[in-house]
DNA sequence: GAATTTCTTATTGCATACAAACTAACGTTT
DNA sequence: AAACGTTAGTTTGTATGCAATAAGAAATTC
């Protein structure tokens, strides 16, 4: 009775399939800024109903990525370099924040994988580059949850992936060069003493000097940029 | 069954309708707080087809109103005393970073407004609670929002406006009693005069003074609901 | 009698169909 | 020739129908 006719991807709804679809054509350039996106056009080519690939445009318009306007259709959000001083102007209040209060609550075992986490850190720096890119994104970004899950902070949560975007850090890595990830690895062994030493001013602004460092080698690397084509934006 | 009682529904399209009804129905209590809504039901409340309810889910659940759980429909979000809190922290660090940063840069007209604002804000001080109360909300919403103009930041904007939420805020001010509403206009004006200075360090203060002393009323509201029944939850 | 399984039902997810709105090109009018 | 109105052609907005999934009830088994 249970018959599967044709199960064209199992697990993967089809939301997702054209969410994520959506997201990496933005992140990887291939959509570039304010470029019309039509509904039909991106249903056909997934094989999809225009049901689903409307869903997931207005999801990616609430988060950002595109510019949704009544009765005229998506375009790609266009991102200024004051735009993205903006984010980290947020990140840096927000994390900061968070870092102190993690300091204050962090518990043992939450302090034992933080320090886990710095020193796996600190192994990969010293790894060539493009190597491990991917794999010290996805350290990073555990190491920045599992401090705000320490501080305590659900709602914060939410708000702090709305706004930092797990592909954004790895540009930012991407922008890194070898002194400044090392520098990173030891901001991150100072924001884990701080929290073990529970000074919270302390691991405020060890993460404050985290996120302005990063915020420095974008801002760099956005420079270089602009005498590029606009060919590699990511 | 076509329950339409009143659609005026000039120009009102139909995913706003539903939105509005939603969102209203959750901030005046009711809906309660881990409530279970469904689709249909909603759409034939309002004579509307599943479509736009269902996209008006969605948003609502991007902006933290809704929890959509992917195969099992919608919940309405509790919001507890901790969530409240932390909603106010990042009020409290995001608007004093643009009291500053107004300081810095507003024009003298984009002063001329904002004082002007802070004038009619003085002269509904004294007027009965129940009167002005929306008025209030609209003129102190038009206050800040011009504050963040005149930091230009376009995208903080799109952020705080999902953090504050303007029914929230009129819900500040209903937490208000009459002194704590001259002290914040007080505060407007001493926002004012800081940023006619030109002085960042001033303007931030005030704006954190500004956010505590609402937070205060809040927490004191809160407290006291607690002994009330859960009708009136706004 | 409790627990597991199966069957029923209610609800969500997706696709298709249709209506409304916008765009743009053409022809008419002045 | 310029401005306006009209109309054909997209493209978005909404409705409806059907398939898939989850929740709940009844029945069977241990």
């Amino acid at each position: 009775m249970t018959m599967n006719i044709v199960s064209p991807a199992k697990g993967a709804r089809a939301v997702e399939q054209a969410y994520d679809f959506l997201k990496n054509a933005i992140l990887s350039g291939e959509f570039t800024a304010r470029m019309h996106l039509r509904e039909g056009a991106i249903a056909t080519q997934l094989g999809l109903s225009r049901t689903p690939v409307r869903e997931a445009f207005r999801r990616l318009g609430a988060e950002g990525w595109l510019e949704i306007t009544p009765n005229a259709g998506a375009k790609v959000a266009e991102w200024s370099p004051r735009d993205i001083e903006e984010v980290f102007e947020v990140r840096m209040l927000i994390e900061s924040r968070v870092a102190g209060r993690a300091a204050q609550r962090a518990t043992e075992a939450q302090i034992a994988r933080l320090r886990a986490l710095a020193e796996q850190m600190s192994a990969m720096a010293e790894c060539p580059v493009d190597k491990v890119l991917d794999e010290r994104s996805a350290v990073n970004a555990q190491f920045h949850d599992l401090l705000v899950e320490a501080a305590g902070s659900q709602r914060l949560k939410r708000l702090l992936d709305l706004v930092v975007e797990i592909p954004m850090v790895k540009w930012v890595f991407g922008s890194y060069q070898p002194a400044e990830v090392r520098r990173s690895a030891a901001h991150h062994h100072e924001i884990v003493a701080a929290v073990e030493a529970h000074d919270a001013e302390w691991a405020s602004a060890a993460m404050k000097s985290h996120i302005l460092s990063a915020h420095h080698a974008v801002m760099r690397r956005l420079r270089e940029l602009d005498g590029l084509p606009k060919q590699e934006q990511l």
